[in-house]
DNA sequence: GCTATTTTTTATCAATTGTTATAAAATAAT
DNA sequence: ATTATTTTATAACAATTGATAAAAAATAGC
């Protein structure tokens, strides 16, 4: 009973994501936050809490949401080769996207830099880490099954190398390095991360 | 002539990258700056002029001290093996280490979060970017001259190769993984980076 | 010992920060 | 229709933000 919410609370989350992605934590206004989120104060503080609360259920719903498009290119690629090269496109194209916002990766370009600040965001970062190199590397462990990738591949290091050199390329995007400059050396890292 | 500075300028700048690398840029207020720059705030807006401008300028000053202790590392070493071993592991020591303040490396760590909201920095973090890929890249060749390496080593590739690897060891580094956990792929990692 | 000049100090500015009372509005149960 | 309950909207809170105005203090030249 009582007056009924006029507000998805999912959708004004995943709002919260956005601001956060696109400010950092500490330049997201709770202004900007209520504006994004289409909610005033009141009604975000009763739901989700202070401003810190709101920022760990949005790294939490975005963890929940398990959609990482380099990952998700990743695996829905057949061949081993394609799905690497997939991965460092993917990661790519997310990376240099001009759109205001959702650049790179929430967890690496937002998250990462409120682990002394915000604790419980350290222990969220890690957890996405190790969830991606396990995917990575079982997803290696199944070639190899398959016979696409010999019995003695590294997957667990190959997988972490994969993964790291995203992180290298989030850094130059930032920088204002353009996409086809960075995927001259793409198939050079392709065959790299699969070398015997 | 007229009273004269009672503080270091330089000694105050390098206090404010200080600050900027702990804290960030939407992090540091201006009276964090101005306690640990030992100076009051019209001193600072004489000086620097405005947050933005100092931070600029705090930017700049880093640049110009040239100091990347793992770049450092990696040229003091002769052994190429043990100069990329070097780089490395240096890596890890700065991005792991429980001081506060001064981990990992300014550039990435904090100038990385500024190049959507503070303009000049993008260009700065470009031009950090492209110099240590240079001069990685240049040790390479120097090898290969030496006869160290093969004519067929591509340095500028294995450069970047690198220097990427390094930003995947600063956001695990972030994440609370131990040193000594990314220690165990380390030599693995030297060895792909000098692989034929 | 003045004067001119520059820096420091002290105090304060308006604006924004995160956060919360208070009261109006909308529902369900009685 | 009234009551109880819950959410909304409006307004305001104290504290902090980045930034300055005004006055005191310290030097050099005359």
């Amino acid at each position: 009973m009582g007056r009924p919410r006029n507000f998805d609370v999912d959708k004004a989350l995943l709002a919260a994501i956005n601001v956060f992605w696109e400010k950092g934590y500490d330049g997201a206004s709770m202004k900007d936050l209520t504006e994004e989120m289409g909610i005033n104060s009141p009604s975000l503080y009763s739901v989700f809490g202070d401003k810190k609360s709101l920022y760990i259920q949005a790294i939490k719903r975005y963890v929940a949401s398990d959609t990482c498009p380099p990952l998700d290119a990743f695996n829905e690629e057949e061949d081993i080769t394609k799905a690497v090269r997939a991965f460092l496109e993917t990661s790519l194209e997310h990376a240099t996207q001009q759109s205001i916002g959702r650049k790179g990766c929430f967890m690496s370009n937002c998250v990462s830099t409120t682990t002394a600040s915000v604790e419980e965001s350290q222990v969220l970062l890690l957890e996405a880490i190790v969830l991606a190199d396990k995917k990575i590397a079982q997803r290696f462990d199944k070639e190899k099954a398959k016979g696409a990738l010999p019995e003695t591949f590294p997957s667990f290091e190959r997988a972490k190398l994969m993964f790291d050199l995203r992180q290298g390329y989030v850094l130059r995007a930032r920088a204002g390095i353009r996409k086809d400059e960075m995927e001259r050396d793409l198939d050079y890292r392709v065959s790299i991360i699969l070398s015997l």
